[in-house]
DNA sequence: GTCTTTTTGTACCATTTGGTTAATTTGGTC
DNA sequence: GACCAAATTAACCAAATGGTACAAAAAGAC
C-alpha cells in the first residue's frame, strides 16, 4: 500500500509569508493513493455520520491530503459519496470471493452460504451502516449505480442455481423462490448488525457475545434450511 | 383533533408596518396543541431526512406555528429530536394495546404476536425509520429515554409469559430465550420495512406487492413457530 | 381593571459548511 | 530547458442553519 505522499521535507526555505514566493512544501504526484485515501475516510465518515452528517472538512481530516483535492476528484459531497457508496460494495464483494457451493449438495449450500454471509455482515459494519444510510435516503444512490445492481444480481443468480440444483434432486422444494430466500437471509443477516445499538440499548449486550452470536447464526440457519426443504420427512438428502 | 390554534381573524386593523404598533393578529392559547402540532411534523421531517439532515426551519414550515415555539417547548434540536422519538415510540404503542393473547394456547400466542409485529411494522414506516436513524446515532436518545425503555421491557414480558405457558403445556420448547425470540420476530419485520428502498432498486417491487407480503409474512411466522415447537413431533398441540 | 406570567411573531446573528479562486509544483514531452 | 497539462496547496466566500433578542399580545391572579 504506497503512502498517499505527503510531507517529504518541511521546506528549506525561510516561511516568507510576502505574496510573492509563498515557498510551499515538496510534494510528490500519487493521483490514485489519493484518492483511494480519500474513499477510505469517506466511507468512514459517512458510515459514522451518516450522508447529512459527515463533514467534508471532517473526510479532508481524516485524509493525508486536502479539502480542495476532494473536489478536484469526486465535483461534490454527493458525488464521493455516490463513489464511496460503490467503493464500500466493491470492497465487501472482494471478501465473498472465497466462497465456493458449486461441489455442495443444495441444502448445504445454501446453509453454508447463509452462515457466511451472517459472518461477513457482522464482519462488516461500515458496510452495513452505508447501506442503513441508503435506505434512509430511499436507496437514491444505489438505484443510479449499475455496479451496485451487477453485484447483486449476482448474488441472486448464486442462489437461483442453488435452487435449481435442489429441486431437480429433490433437497430442497421446488417452489422455492431465489428472492425471498435472499430476503430472508439478508434480514437476519442486516438486522443484526445495523439494530445491534438500539437492541443493546434497550436489552444489554448479551445478545452480542461471540457465543451467543454464533448460537444465535446456527439456529437461524437451521431454521432456514429446515423450512427450504421438502415439506415433511419426504427424502432425506444432505443430511449431514 | 383540536386546531393548533391560528389566524383567526387576519387582523382588522391596518398593517403598519413601524416598529410602533405592530398589531398582530388574535390568536387563543393552546399549549397542547401547539406541541402535538410540532411533534408531529418533526416525526415526519426527522424520519424523512435523519437527525443531521432535518432542518429545523424546514419542521416550523411544517406546522402551524413558529421556529421560536419549537425552541420555546423544546430547547434545542436535540431536545425536540429525544422528544419526537419518545412520542413515536408512544404513538406505535398506542396501537399494540388491543392485542390480548393470553387467552390463546402458547403456540398461536406466539404465531399471532409475530403476525401483527410484522404488520404493525409495515403500518408505520415513520416510526421504524427513527430508530434506523436511533441506530447510525448509536442509539444514544433511546438509551436514555426511561419512557422508551420501559416500552421494550414490556415487549419481553409478553414473550417470556408466552414461552412460560409454552413449557409449562409441552407445546414449545423449554429451552426458549424470549430475548431472541424477540429478536428474530423484529428482524424479520423490521428488515421489511427498513431495506425495502434499497431492496426494491435492485430487485424490483415484486417482494412488496400487499399479496406477496402477506405470503411472505405467512412463510416466516410458520417457520418461526415450527422452529419454537418441540424438536421432532413430540406432541401435537396447537395444531389448528 | 391592573399587574404578572406565559405565549407568540419579527428580525436578526454567529457559526458552520459546502464549495471556489488563484497560485504553485510536478512530471512528462518536444 | 522551455512549455504545458495534471496535481496540489492555501486562502477565501456566500449561503444555509441552529439559535436568540426583543417586544407585543393573550391569559390568569387578585
Amino acid at each position: 500500500m504506497p503512502e498517499p505522499a505527503k510531507h517529504p521535507a518541511p521546506d528549506t526555505g525561510k516561511p516568507d509569508k510576502k505574496k510573492r514566493a509563498p515557498r510551499r512544501p515538496r510534494w510528490k504526484q500519487n493521483p490514485d493513493a489519493v484518492q483511494r485515501d480519500i474513499l477510505i475516510n469517506a466511507i468512514s465518515e459517512f458510515a459514522d455520520r451518516g450522508l447529512s452528517g459527515a463533514r467534508v472538512d471532517a473526510i479532508a481530516a481524516r485524509t493525508q491530503t486536502s479539502k480542495r483535492m476532494i473536489y478536484y476528484y469526486f465535483g461534490d459531497k454527493n458525488g464521493l459519496y455516490a463513489r464511496a457508496l460503490e467503493a464500500a460494495y466493491a470492497e465487501v464483494r472482494k471478501g465473498e470471493e472465497g466462497l465456493n457451493l458449486d461441489h455442495l449438495p443444495a441444502a448445504e449450500a445454501l446453509a453454508k452460504l447463509a452462515e457466511f454471509t451472517f459472518d461477513h455482515h457482522r464482519a462488516n459494519p461500515d458496510f452495513i451502516r452505508m447501506v442503513m444510510i441508503e435506505n434512509i435516503h430511499n436507496a437514491e444512490f444505489v438505484g443510479a449505480s449499475d455496479m451496485i445492481r451487477a453485484l447483486n444480481g449476482a448474488a441472486i443468480d448464486q442462489l437461483t442455481e442453488i435452487c435449481r440444483r435442489g429441486a431437480q434432486d429433490g433437497s430442497l422444494r421446488a417452489d422455492l423462490d431465489p428472492m425471498q430466500l435472499h430476503w430472508q437471509i439478508s434480514a437476519f443477516s442486516f438486522f443484526n448488525v445495523s439494530n445491534r445499538p438500539t437492541f443493546s440499548a434497550l436489552f444489554g449486550a448479551a445478545l452480542f457475545t461471540p457465543e451467543t452470536q454464533v448460537a444465535l447464526r446456527d439456529d437461524l440457519v437451521r431454521m432456514l434450511v429446515e423450512a427450504a426443504r421438502r415439506p415433511a420427512g419426504t427424502d432425506g438428502t444432505g443430511g449431514k
